[in-house]
DNA sequence: GGCTTATTTTGAACGTGTTCACTTTTGGAC
DNA sequence: GTCCAAAAGTGAACACGTTCAAAATAAGCC
């Protein structure tokens, strides 16, 4: 009666029905969440309306996402790791280190720049994220961005423009510290509309200092 | 019939029955707050357990303070204002300049190291924290840690410790953004107890970077 | 004292994020 | 096709932060 070929063929089928549905489902929940954030803010959009645009029970949302702050990194995981890849990629070469970095720290301050109400929360949101399901896909972002900047200094020493005695990884760790506190404090200072060319002049001017040092030279 | 005298005495009374349960009722909610935060945590801390345990009505709590994460700052800003000033007041002339910024933000650490978990919530809240009755009390206190700092700087130039081309405030900005993003790291990395010797450690190490400068020796 | 006005207090009511006992759907065995 | 266990979906229910119209209280004036 059962014909394993054809058990074979139906078990399969593309990964199964439930699992297509599931895909479906995030995709739409993802679409939602994204659409509402972008449209009211983080708080002003509830988790409600979002069921709703979705498509989905309420508690269907929390089968997806640990609750409403991993909701907002299920969408913005995706556009990070995908920003960082492209500051990294483009060709990069300048005399001065100061500039190099700040070339690299531009995509990321433009990408927040278009939607400074949004990065206010997911700045204010990522402090001390741990928990949730997207939180280790996070981390993990956020240690390539501390490695990309890592492997730029090594490219600097052989350039010769950089010459720490501090291995690349402090080096990294300090300047991804300078960036990370000034791109809050770009964000705060300017109470609505944030200055692009204004916020990265500051962060060159703070890194500058970095990059000379503070001890006399001998 | 009306005797100008008394009227005026009974109008001063240590400035009014008004003023003085005001008083009270503020010096409740803040013990009563304190007491919650420490005892449970800040999450875990109801508004209505605050105002049990204060005395009041539900409704008067949010006339002392604009919401919750203001009732955290009512406690910690006098605190925190208490604490800055003991940091800068000790006496502090090591030779290395790392040594010295180590030496003030010891006092923080310390004082983070000592209830890390209502820390955690401090610095996550403190983030975009412009509006309420206490924000720009904190904010004050901020610009007051920065000027420190750069007090320090200005004495390290005297010292001959400090030859920075870039001017005092600067560079208490390059130090201070170190501080705030290894505090933040210091205290999500140690998942549960954060180890004080370590974290001043790490923070030494940092801040010596900034010291050194990145740029090769001419 | 009485009377009026301004200030302060209050908790019921609202909207929110999140949970969980229950229902529905699916995949596979016979 | 029928059945069963497992997985996924669901919204009523809960606890919470916050608001606000109404009540209570104090101050000032005669």
């Amino acid at each position: 009666m059962s014909e394993p070929t054809l058990r074979n063929t139906s078990r399969m089928a593309e990964g199964g029905l439930r699992e297509r549905s599931k895909a479906r489902k995030l995709e739409n929940i993802r679409r939602a969440a994204r659409e509402l954030f972008v449209e009211k803010g983080y708080d002003a959009t509830t988790t409600r309306a979002i069921a709703k645009r979705a498509d989905v029970g309420l508690g269907t949302l929390f089968t997806y996402a640990a609750d409403k702050r991993d909701l907002l990194f299920l969408i913005f995981n995706d556009e990070l790791i995908e920003l960082t890849s492209q500051a990294f990629a483009r060709e990069n070469s300048a005399p001065a280190l100061a500039d190099r970095l700040v070339a690299v720290f531009h995509d990321f301050y433009a990408y927040f720049a278009r939607q400074p109400n949004l990065a206010r929360f997911l700045l204010r949101e990522l402090t001390f994220y741990t928990q949730g399901l997207e939180a280790h896909r996070f981390q993990a972002h956020r240690d390539q961005i501390v490695a990309g900047v890592a492997a730029l200094v090594k490219r600097g020493r052989a350039d010769g423009v950089v010459a720490a005695v501090a291995d690349d990884a402090l080096v990294a760790r300090a300047i991804f510290d300078i960036y990370t506190a000034e791109v809050r404090r770009w964000l705060a200072d300017d109470g609505r509309e944030p200055k692009l060319a204004q916020g990265l002049a500051t962060l060159r001017r703070v890194l500058q200092v970095l990059v000379e040092g503070l001890q006399p030279r001998r």
